[in-house]
DNA sequence: TGTAATTACGGGATACGTAAAGATG
DNA sequence: CATCTTTACGTATCCCGTAATTACA
């Protein structure tokens, strides 16, 4: 791998035919000049200039190495250019959403060391767990469980997240443990509710993945309080892995048919594609993968 | 400028999402990666890996820089790729067509040098004043005088040269010397001939060019047999400066009229656009490139 | 507890500047 | 003769590897 150094020696020496100049240019003596190129040449095998002792001339090497190297250089100085525009201390408004399980479980947990570090930025947090156009909202990072496919954005992956059927040691020394998904039909089962509706869940037999019913006697759209109806004792939930973390390591909750669990999920950061991204969701997207472990 | 060492080393660490297999890849231990890419960082005032002690990804910064830097790393394999395929020592069929001055007087001289550099090469020299086209000719590398717009060629500039008015001392005590343009009547102007015609001599007076037929009574077409026409004192005729170098300077021939001297013409070389060259045109370039005084 | 990134330290290679030499226009 | 490239030499810098340290999974 060529040494830039001697690369840029190159570049500006064939600009000015002269390696003096170009060491001027270059805050440099002609001497290390000289030997600049002098090691590229023995570097690439090829020679690139013919000398004189008092000038110089491209050879056909040179010419066709000088024309590439031009662009990559002007490449480089664009890539750091970019960069450079990111370097701002990020101010200004951003705004996120997210599902609330999300937001309240696992994002605000954490939101102080980001809301110090970088004190220019006025967050603006919505937690919906509602479908909604996330362009016309006008959000400017949107936190998706799932796969969402938008062609105008850019989905980042943060992580995995799978959904546990966890109960409380009590309910279950009550009613018994469910060993198959057939059993669930004998249990209280709690469901979330998704336009008013508790949503199926997503469990696999073996080979097949297959939805059951939650036919029990509470349903809720909150998360939160859906976990805490299961740490009360009142039945059976399916739950995010994040969200019951600390319940499963206490065992204020154990998992139940582990082995039928759904299929992990992706949870993405979603951001418009293209334009450049203004500092504060830069950070910010590099703050929330932080939070999910890989 | 950053460095090309470091900008591979997080490359490679971007690429394996380990610093450890990278430096496995780099031939380089894992500390040396980790201050490489530390270094970058520092040189460009931007973290480019969100890091655990444990593990790293790259951060919105680094992904920016990292697509950018892969092309750079390819283009640049690219132009040394390209280059090694000149490196072979130059073999084979060398066709040089040029006109009969140059190639008596410039470059048959110098020849031998060329020859003994490349023993692979054979050279196949075709000296001839007459336009033909030069690609259904078949030459390699064409020399010309003036200027030869031809969009499927590639001109090299290799110098420029003057038509001087020149005649041998001699001549010049026994016909006396012309100060202006049009004492020349008055005297015998031996011309080049081109289609069986003796071509204009191009002057020019104070400002506009202007043209002047060479009424005398000796023309050839064989630049050599019209130079020692004139020193032997037969006349006035224009040369190609090159053709008189030594002429001048031991006083065989005077410059006559030099400040009406027509305009300098570039000499070039042509070759074909596009593919690339053959290493035995490659060192032919470089070696007429360096027979003419820049 | 093991693995992976980071840091401290010492040695060695590398690349610089100064200065002198060589060469060409 | 002046200028530009190259080379010789001494020095300073940089960068690597080894090994100890730290922190996360």
């Amino acid at each position: 791998m060529p040494s830039l150094s001697n690369i840029e020696a190159f570049v500006r020496a064939a600009e000015h035919g002269d390696f003096t100049r170009a060491a001027r240019k270059l805050q440099l003596t002609a001497s290390a000049v000289s030997r600049r190129i002098a090691r590229l040449e023995e570097e690439l095998g090829v020679v690139l200039f013919q000398r004189t002792t008092r000038a110089m001339q491209l050879t056909e090497d040179g010419r066709a190495f000088y024309a590439r190297c031009q662009r990559i250089l002007k490449e480089l100085e664009d890539a750091k250019e970019s960069l450079s525009r990111s370097r701002h201390r990020p101010v200004g408004v951003l705004r996120v959403d997210a599902p609330q399980v999300i937001g309240q479980l696992v994002l605000m947990p954490a939101l102080p060391r980001f809301l110090t570090a970088y004190p220019g930025v006025e967050l603006r947090l919505t937690l919906r767990d509602e479908v909604v156009d996330p362009i016309t909202e006008g959000a400017d990072v949107l936190l998706r469980l799932g796969i969402l496919e938008d062609s105008r954005l850019v989905a980042r992956k943060l992580g995995t997240t799978r959904l546990l059927a966890c109960a409380a040691p009590a309910y279950l020394r009550r009613h018994g443990r469910p060993e198959t998904v057939a059993d669930l039909l004998r249990h209280n089962c709690l469901g979330f509710l998704r336009e008013s509706a508790p949503a199926s869940w997503l469990l696999h037999d073996g080979s097949n993945p297959l939805s059951a019913e939650p036919r029990g006697t509470f349903h809720t759209n909150h998360g939160a309080t859906l976990r805490e109806a299961t740490v009360l004792g009142l039945g059976i939930a399916q739950l995010f892995d994040f969200m019951v973390t600390r319940e499963l390591e206490s065992g204020a909750l154990v998992p139940v048919l582990e082995e039928q669990a759904g299929a992990p999920r992706p949870i993405h950061a979603l951001y418009p594609r293209g334009k450049h991204l203004p500092s504060r969701v830069r950070v910010f997207l590099d703050f929330v993968a932080t939070l999910f472990p890989r």
